[in-house]
DNA sequence: TCTGGGGTCCTAGGACCC
DNA sequence: TCTGGGGTCCTAGGACCC
């Protein structure tokens, strides 16, 4: 924790709505309500005039219908136009401090210790916090920020947060624990519906309330991590430092459907259209990722999530989708899907080659069995017939492994391709299971195969 | 007309290696 | 012969955040 209240807060006032408001004056002073308009759709923001009849971020979209009334707006989203104003509003922060943490589309810290201040007082925070408000409407068209200021970034948010909207409150030092004291424990950053929950069953309602918890305790209930943080933050100790710049671990995309789905071939064919826009987005971000993961919601609202790693790093949608496909088909779904979801991790700036590279070094001189090469009309399509591992293709330039493609070995049966390099194929057979099933590494017939495919292999 | 979509982090168990 | 830890990787699930 900071001697002064050098750590800011910006967090902008019912954002999507206002930004609605600004961009189109017909509904200023209306109640406006930002989300998904579909019959599955939730609130993302609700004006302050739909706060009035009770309408809230992560409320249904029916719910919010329900309560708000006639002339509410109903708007989708309009990202880009949400994108460009939080641009303006981050560049007005970096201006202030070059040492800025974006934690969302709407807020950020700013560390006060790299702004050009004479002192780091109250009152002199306080007067460059107004010079910002007045800066932020301005660039922006009339939108507003709240804003805290305190000695660490967990009483910085909650300070931001207590004079809504478009208020600025500075936690002065020496103060923290008594602001602290008599908030709900979900004031803390961590504590959500579960752990408020457990918390209850011991009668614990306030952060003063937690504080009569011990350590011991607190980590034998919420395990190591968890346990230690909400002791040290009930006692307003928070030496978390800002993440100036952080890089992107996974990529995922999901749908839910209007409309629970029974059919496989309608999840396969979303399979494929999720895994197209993933792709799409790791290619964009020049990233290759090693797992593949999917991401299957039950109408009665249980989430499975299955994810394959494979040694050959990917952004092919075909493959992103052929092994998605896959991880679906080890599950049983009577009961059909409400939501389907395809991510890609564990990401490396290049593809590699493939196993040959990863694994093999030069002086390795297991031999494996050889198997032929696929010819590309002898792929089958997925649910079709599988290629036989012990038949010899006549070449082609286009023939290579994938990911994902079908296979079957006299010896070992029905498989599927884990990962190829220029002269082996890895299959794994009767996969993805769990426990997963063996693994067998097999020489490709390489006679046929120029060094210059080799890239294109995945 | 219950409950979106994009993420991050943690835990726990098993495999495997040293 | 029996009994070890520690570390890492992978997988599944869950909590949390905006």
């Amino acid at each position: 924790m900071r001697s002064d209240p050098s750590i800011l807060h910006v967090d902008l006032d019912a954002f999507f709505a206002s930004v609605e408001q600004r961009d189109k004056p017909s509904l200023r002073g209306r109640p406006v309500v930002v989300g998904g308009t579909g019959m599955r759709g939730v609130v993302s923001t609700a004006s302050y005039e739909a706060r009035v009849y009770g309408a809230r971020s992560a409320m249904s979209t029916a719910e919010a219908r329900a309560i708000c009334p006639a002339g509410t707006a109903f708007l989708s989203p309009r990202f880009e136009a949400y994108r460009k104003s939080s641009l303006v509003v981050m560049d007005l922060l970096r201006e202030l401090s070059p040492l800025v943490e974006q934690v969302s589309i709407d807020e950020a810290y700013v560390d006060l210790r790299g702004a050009d201040l004479e002192d780091l007082e109250v009152d002199t925070v306080r007067k460059r916090l107004e010079r910002l408000d007045a800066d932020i409407r301005e660039a922006t068209g009339g939108l507003t920020a709240s804003a805290g200021a305190a000695t660490s970034k967990m009483l910085a948010k909650i300070g931001s947060d207590l004079d809504k909207p478009n208020g600025i409150t500075i936690v002065a030092p020496g103060e923290e624990k008594s602001v602290l004291e008599p908030m709900s424990v979900r004031a803390i950053s961590g504590v959500g519906p579960a752990t408020a929950a457990r918390l209850r069953t011991f009668g614990v309602e306030t952060v003063g309330d937690l504080r009569r918890m011990t350590d011991t305790d607190l980590v034998s209930v919420f395990g190591e991590r968890h346990g230690r943080s909400l002791f040290a933050l009930a006692r307003a100790r928070d030496d978390r430092e800002l993440t100036l710049s952080r890089e992107a671990k996974s990529i995922s995309n999901e749908e839910t459907f209007e409309r629970d789905v029974h059919e496989r071939h309608v999840l396969h064919r979303e399979i494929e259209r999720i895994a197209e826009s993933v792709g799409a987005r790791a290619e964009k971000a020049g990233v290759f990722g090693r797992t593949v993961h999917l991401k299957v919601r039950l109408p009665d609202f249980t989430a499975l999530t299955r994810s394959f790693t494979t040694t050959s790093p990917t952004r092919d949608a075909d493959v992103i989708a052929r092994t998605a496909t896959r991880l679906l088909d080890g599950l049983d779904l009577p009961q059909g899907v409400r939501l389907l979801g395809v991510g890609l991790s564990g990401f490396v700036a290049h593809a590699q080659t493939g196993l040959f590279d990863l694994e093999t070094s030069a002086d390795d001189e297991t031999e494996y069995p050889e198997v032929f090469a696929p010819s590309p009309q002898d792929e089958p399509a997925h649910g079709s017939d599988a290629i036989d591992l012990s038949t010899r293709f006549s070449p082609s330039p286009e023939r290579r492994w994938r990911t994902g493609m079908d296979v079957h070995h006299p010896d070992h049966g029905n498989g599927w391709v884990w990962g190829s390099g220029r002269s082996r194929v890895t299959v794994r057979f009767e996969g993805p299971t769990t426990p997963p099933g063996p693994v067998h590494t097999f020489a490709v017939d390489d006679e046929a195969l120029s060094p210059a495919e080799a890239p294109s292999w995945t």
